[in-house]
DNA sequence: TGACAAAGTTAGGCAAAACTAACTATATTA
DNA sequence: TAATATAGTTAGTTTTGCCTAACTTTGTCA
């Protein structure tokens, strides 16, 4: 199995590889100026981690030029935007969490979930799509679990 | 509603909190040495952090006294203990994840999930009891559909 | 009661992550 | 091509949270 070393890597410098991965995924070419405005820092944090990412041979930096990841940065990269999506998807999905809710809590609490827990969650989130196809809707029935309760308040 | 102000509170401080609340149930009273080995830090950061509880009114500390919880610091440390709970029972009764990995998973993700999905998340858990009273044990079937699934890997 | 151990504090330091302000490199365009 | 705007970097500072080592206070017991 393919694993990356994206431990020892800070909550920070995730959000750093996952921001690089989704800037060049959209538009081939990740500048300072796009991780800082994705991240809501300055230039110059940006400067500062892209170095850390290069002495970590998770990212390609020369100062002046375009940014992109290193083989095994993709790799801890993408592992760590699979940790996101698949608990934004079970927060918007499941518990019926509004989506901009969804994303910045998926976004702070990617870090703190191991894999097995994350590898539970996805199995959950197939459970209840397979069990709305076998026509009881769970994440429905939740929602209307969830009104009646409030309700009841 | 009884509100705690335990915004612009950092997770290390909330993790202060916590153990001193749970300390303190326990025996009646929270030491320093105590609070140290809980949290796996040293005596002087314990120093260090009673400090600023105390600056926010969180905490009773005199030096060289023990230590006690004021009244919002016990409203604000009950509050993190449920969300801590919480967490850590959807984890294990829903997810069947091992309870010390739950534990610790919870512990430091408790931080990241704001009130919105954590009463979501207790609401859940509700509706997983409530299903398996009615003769449909969710948590069960999940396990089921678990293990179905890692056989066919 | 005085010596010694345990608990607690203080001082000083380090590392991560952010910031501002000032500087340098690059790109645009008149 | 020279002026200027934009992008990127550097230097220096701040905050937070932790550490070790040395010191002080407290408590125990011979």
């Amino acid at each position: 199995m393919v694993t990356a070393k994206s431990d020892n890597l800070s909550a920070s410098l995730e959000d750093y590889l996952e921001a690089i991965l989704n800037l060049t995924s959209e538009s081939n070419v990740a500048r300072s100026k796009d991780i800082a405005k994705l991240l809501g820092v300055s230039r110059s944090s940006v400067t500062g981690a892209l170095r850390v990412l290069k002495k970590k041979g998770l990212a390609n930096y020369k100062p002046y030029d375009y940014v992109t990841l290193t083989e095994s940065g993709r790799i801890a990269a993408v592992e760590i935007a699979n940790k996101h999506n698949i608990l934004k998807s079970f927060f918007v999905n499941v518990l019926g969490v509004e989506s901009d809710i969804a994303q910045q809590a998926a976004c702070k609490a990617e870090h703190s979930l191991g894999t097995g827990i994350i590898e539970k969650l996805l199995c959950f989130i197939d459970f209840v799509t397979q069990s709305s196809k076998n026509g009881c809707d769970l994440a429905d029935e939740f929602q209307k679990f969830c009104n009646k309760k409030n309700q009841n308040i």
